[in-house]
DNA sequence: AAGTCGGGGAC
DNA sequence: GTCCCAGACTT
């Protein structure tokens, strides 16, 4: 290693190695702001520390660890991604019930598939997983491939997927990078910079590499996500329990605040549409599959249009009826990620379908007069859900 | 590198 | 209201 005779050193940006930290170190009453990690002293003892925390604080009763199978670990982790533990829970027990193993999976129908995962969100990850476990079928007797890339080379299995899959259900050393190592790594050794920049997460994934126990990796991995889930939270983490604190370069700098750098903000835009409420003598609601791509792909939803001209047209064409002749609701604000969605729902009741449209079930895309009963058998994006169960809707 | 893809928990 | 969560995929 170089010599640095200067007392200053370069402002910690993205790029500074983890490797290059200064050989001897103060332990503390030093005021200089610390510019180097301490990764190459800690991490002898980072996963062990990790381990005893876990054995004493750890989530040791999630549904997907009695048994820890394969197919139940790969579930699992489709269905956490992006989506916190508690909302999973009960998705992921109504899911293994219906479809205890990979070939149930693999012969299930798509209704079936996109059903139970209906209010869950990300619908794309149902369905890459369908698809998966049809390929495993096919070219992997029915199993997970125990693989690396065979892994990543599933629909829906990206690098930190796999390196969860491998780790819990076979105990073989792989990294994971979600959202809790990026918060964790990121204050522990200082990493500046927004986490989801590519740049950025290389260097997180070198040190989670660097960080690999020798053994117990299963429990590392679980280790390292209960450990950012319920003590280095976002916001107000557990320092006086943590036992990395002496450690940790966002606390003893005070800056648990500002680790991980958050991600730059820019204003949403806003859609809006008008959806139709349609309902036949019986009561039954028109749903119409959506297309195969983009928001809510081959979701169950309402027939909408982007203006009243859209929808009058529309209404026009396809129903036995007076598009005048409609109950509004209130409007119903719906935020995605990249937009907001407004939407001004119109209720008819004991409408029908034009006679042409009516014969031909074919049509694309295809609607559906849909009783209550059968809601559950579909997948539904939720807002439309709430709307359509709503009493005097 | 930036955009697309849901829904809800926690603040 | 905002931010982000056991991310992956497309362009």
């Amino acid at each position: 290693m170089s010599e640095k005779p200067s007392k200053r050193k370069a402002p910690p940006v993205g790029a500074t190695p983890v490797a290059t930290a200064s050989r001897k170190r103060k332990s503390d009453a030093t005021g200089v702001a610390p510019t180097t990690t301490v990764s190459s002293a800690l991490a002898p003892h980072y996963a062990d520390r990790l381990l005893a925390w876990f054995d004493v604080s750890g989530r040791h009763d999630l549904p997907w660890q009695h048994p820890r199978t394969p197919y139940r670990v790969w579930l699992s982790e489709i269905m956490l991604q992006q989506t916190q533990v508690r909302v999973v829970i009960p998705y992921f027990e109504r899911f293994v019930a219906a479809l205890p193993d990979l070939p149930a999976l693999a012969e299930a129908s798509q209704d079936e598939v996109m059903a139970l995962w209906s209010g869950l969100g990300y619908y794309a990850r149902a369905r890459n997983l369908h698809a998966a476990a049809k390929r495993c079928v096919e070219l992997h007797g029915g199993d997970l491939p125990r693989d690396l890339d065979a892994l990543v080379a599933l629909p829906g299995i990206g690098r930190s997927t796999a390196g969860a899959i491998l780790s819990q259900a076979w105990g073989d050393p792989f990294p994971i990078l979600d959202g809790n190592v990026k918060r964790v790594l990121s204050r522990v050794f200082g990493v500046e910079g927004w986490p989801g920049l590519p740049a950025n997460e290389k260097r997180l994934w070198s040190i989670a590499e660097s960080l690999l126990p020798d053994a117990r990796l299963a429990d590392y991995t679980q280790a390292q996500m209960d450990f950012g889930a319920t003590l280095c939270t976002r916001h107000d983490p557990a320092c006086v329990l943590c036992p990395l604190q002496d450690d940790c370069i966002a606390r003893r700098e005070g800056r648990t605040d500002e680790l991980p750098t958050p991600k730059p903000g820019k204003p949403l835009p806003e859609r809006w549409a008008v959806v139709l409420l349609l309902r036949d003598a019986e009561g039954r609601v028109l749903l119409q599959r959506r297309p195969s791509t983009g928001i809510w792909a081959a979701l169950w939803s309402l027939p909408e249009a982007p203006d009243h001209d859209a929808a009058r047209h529309w209404f026009d064409a396809h129903i036995d009826g007076d598009y005048d002749d409609a109950t509004t609701l209130d409007d119903v604000h719906h935020g995605f990620t990249h937009y907001r969605l407004l939407m001004h729902p119109r209720v008819w009741r004991g409408v029908a379908l034009r006679g042409a449209i009516a014969d031909n079930a074919d049509e694309t895309p295809p609607l559906r007069w849909v009783s209550r009963a059968e809601f559950d058998a579909l997948g539904i994006p939720a807002p439309v859900r709430t709307l359509i169960t709503r009493p005097h809707s």
